[in-house]
DNA sequence: AATAATTTGTTATAGCCTATAACAAACCCT
DNA sequence: AGGGTTTGTTATAGGCTATAACAAATTATT
């Protein structure tokens, strides 16, 4: 039962039915792949004749082909069909501290060409130099004309509405309009979105299983969480929903780099880790050159190697972090009780170290049962959640339900 | 961009676009009350025949009916449309630990009638006394055949599709059916809902203002957090949604009645208030004489009164709890963004000493400006917010959007 | 007082879309 | 070759929005 916001609705109009339908048969051609118009009007229970004015659109606008027929026991054989991913392109953009990374990949999410270079903190400059590798690799590609967009994840809040970057403190921007710079420069629509929410949309777009209702959360220097509710990513009433890594799990506990004490963030991210493990404080100033934890060329991989080698302490710090890692996610569970939680970052390269310690500490502090038993599932870095985000970002807008009420 | 759920999804008929635009029409009608059907044609943004036979539908529906015209300047006067309320009524009812109270109401939440007994802990007997009660109240107020439904709001987890009990502490129960019992008992539709979460319904149904984003605190003996997203209530996978009370803040802490250590709920209840006064640790048997801090008689609202009546000590103790109030708000707030919190329970009562504290230690945890200064807004016990919750569980049901897509 | 102007609310009809019936197409089996 | 079966299309009825035209009601103007 969902209340009418009577400031912002949306009226049915006369093409509003078809639009819902065709939708929602997209969806179930996508979900279902390979699936014939009969088998899809089964599934939608609507009479044949809708399927097929429904699929004839959706063929001529090129989200749907028609592929080889099915063999089956008895009638004529059903012609199957197929959810167009491999003639339509994105450009994903993912920019962080140290470098930015550019793909160029399918509606599937599929990587087709992929390059990086060093972050340019200027936002023209940077912007001026993705829309000249964008074009390259669009060129290159052959993928100008059937390009249908670029996805930009940032790290930093950005406004939901507008598009513009509130603030995003490892780039040093505040208010920054970079969407519409590089929609001009490109001439493609541009979609840009926070890294932890982005995470989310890639699960949500491109994962497989129930992806409706759950929280992808991004174990990094820091720690981000994007929530997803009823299939929609939840944004907040001034974009920062999902901002668990600063809420304190020991007020009387040790001093974060944010300058408050006890936050979850402190405990578990890589940084945190880190310390741990070398015995210090988190720092508070970093460079390209050294990481967080002021160590030039220690960073949580090397850890993690440490700890498979047989290093005790590492494990042990591991492990430590694992306890809070299940500690702060039975938070999470606790406030959203969502049906899954994804864990992305370096850390879920030693999942099957630590993935005990992190099932315990949850039980310990879950609520019911049912939420100490909510799957954890670890989405290995090299998927470039982050990227795969940014795909999403345009992709989705092909297959999501049209505003209705 | 929601995705739509392939495994749950509505498509839609021929009759789905009037059902869509009927209930904006409804919901904008009961938004700007007194309104004709040419500024409700503007407002939608559709041509005034439309909402001439929507308008016709509502009206024979007994959902609206016509007041007197309005004074305008030049042209015809228009017939200003009302929102019909007062001939439509819901039993509510609120089981507590102590007692249950049953009000009548109307669809504005207005009480017309209130009484309340001893709580049966016996689900049976209870239903069975429910009933008779809820028969009597609606033959004496003649309110029999104008009566939707029974609202009824349970201190426990509840099931949301199937409207079980799924487990209430309070009352000892686990796993009952009594939804249902009821509804065969008085021949009317009954709604089922845990505490938090009715109350949060009765803010965004019969609230004023903006409503579609925001949760609801309850500060009782426990805490509990109904949460709104989009005008919608989440109940959560296993509809344990909004379980913020047992979130560790402190985990090196005091003792929790749930025996983990630092739970919020041990700083910021009224059991802590209370205990923080008596200078005693929480204890964990009650009955009905004795409150949870074993003290016989010795309320929060006594507190307060101290604390009003110039007891340090009282006013101590109701600051430091204002303090963790606001420090787990900023949790809540960190998490879900809402566009405004909703405080309730006896706290209130004591609102204006201890507002500034509950702000300050806010803005201490907040992690953004804008966060900080979300609005938090008290509403006085008086409102009997679960009962109106109750009301709301009903009502809602004339006034929410379709299901669409 | 008659008429023009203006705004509200209704009627008639065109056009979009689902629902239903009927049918053509394709394929298997006997 | 012909019956049986399932897929996919065509034709048409019915529900709803969109548009045009108009009746109703009231004020301002001549």
């Amino acid at each position: 039962m969902r209340k009418i916001n009577t400031q912002d609705f949306q009226v049915a109009t006369r093409t509003t039915s078809r639009q819902v339908n065709r939708r929602i048969a997209l969806s179930l051609i996508r979900e279902h792949q390979a699936i014939s118009r009969a088998e899809l009007a089964r599934k939608m229970d609507v009479a044949r004749p809708v399927v097929t004015m429904l699929v004839n659109e959706l063929i001529a606008d090129g989200a749907v082909y028609e592929g080889r027929t099915e063999e089956i026991a008895r009638g004529r054989k059903p012609v199957l069909l197929h959810v167009k991913t491999r003639d339509r392109f994105v450009v994903a953009v993912d920019v962080r501290f140290s470098r930015t990374f550019v793909m160029l990949s399918d509606f599937s999410g599929k990587q087709i060409a992929l390059e990086s270079f060093d972050t340019i903190f200027e936002p023209d400059k940077l912007v001026s130099e993705l829309a000249r590798r964008i074009k390259r690799t669009l060129k290159t590609h052959e993928a100008y004309s059937a390009c249908e967009g670029v996805g930009l994840v940032i790290p930093g809040v950005i406004d939901g509405r507008t598009g513009r970057v509130v603030n995003a403190p490892q780039l040093g921007w505040r208010d920054v309009e970079v969407k519409s710079l590089l929609a001009a420069k490109v001439g493609l629509p541009v979609s840009i979105e926070n890294a932890s929410m982005a995470c989310a949309l890639a699960q949500m777009w491109l994962g497989r299983g129930e992806t409706n209702n759950f929280v992808y959360v991004t174990v990094s220097d820091g720690v981000g969480v994007g929530i997803v509710i009823n299939g929609e990513l939840m944004r907040g009433e001034s974009n920062t929903a999902g901002e668990f890594g600063h809420n304190p799990i020991n007020l009387d506990g040790a001093k974060c780099l944010c300058g408050n004490t006890g936050c979850w963030e402190a405990y578990t991210s890589n940084i945190a880790t880190l310390a741990r493990y070398l015995g210090r404080d988190l720092i508070k100033r970093r460079t390209k050159k050294t990481n967080h934890a002021g160590e030039a060329d220690f960073t949580i991989d090397n850890l993690i190697a440490l700890a498979r080698a047989g290093d005790e302490k590492a494990l042990a710090a591991l492990r430590e972090t694992a306890r809070y890692l299940g500690i702060g996610l039975a938070i999470i569970i606790n406030s959203l009780n969502p049906a899954r939680v994804f864990i992305g970052g370096e850390i879920t390269a030693a999942w099957d170290l630590i993935a005990d310690d992190v099932r315990r500490a949850l039980a310990g502090r879950a609520m019911t049962q049912a939420s100490a038993q909510t799957p954890i599932i670890a989405t290995p870095t090299a998927d470039y959640p982050r990227l795969r985000g940014a795909t999403a970002l345009i992709a989705a807008s092909a297959y999501a339900a049209p505003r209705v009420a």
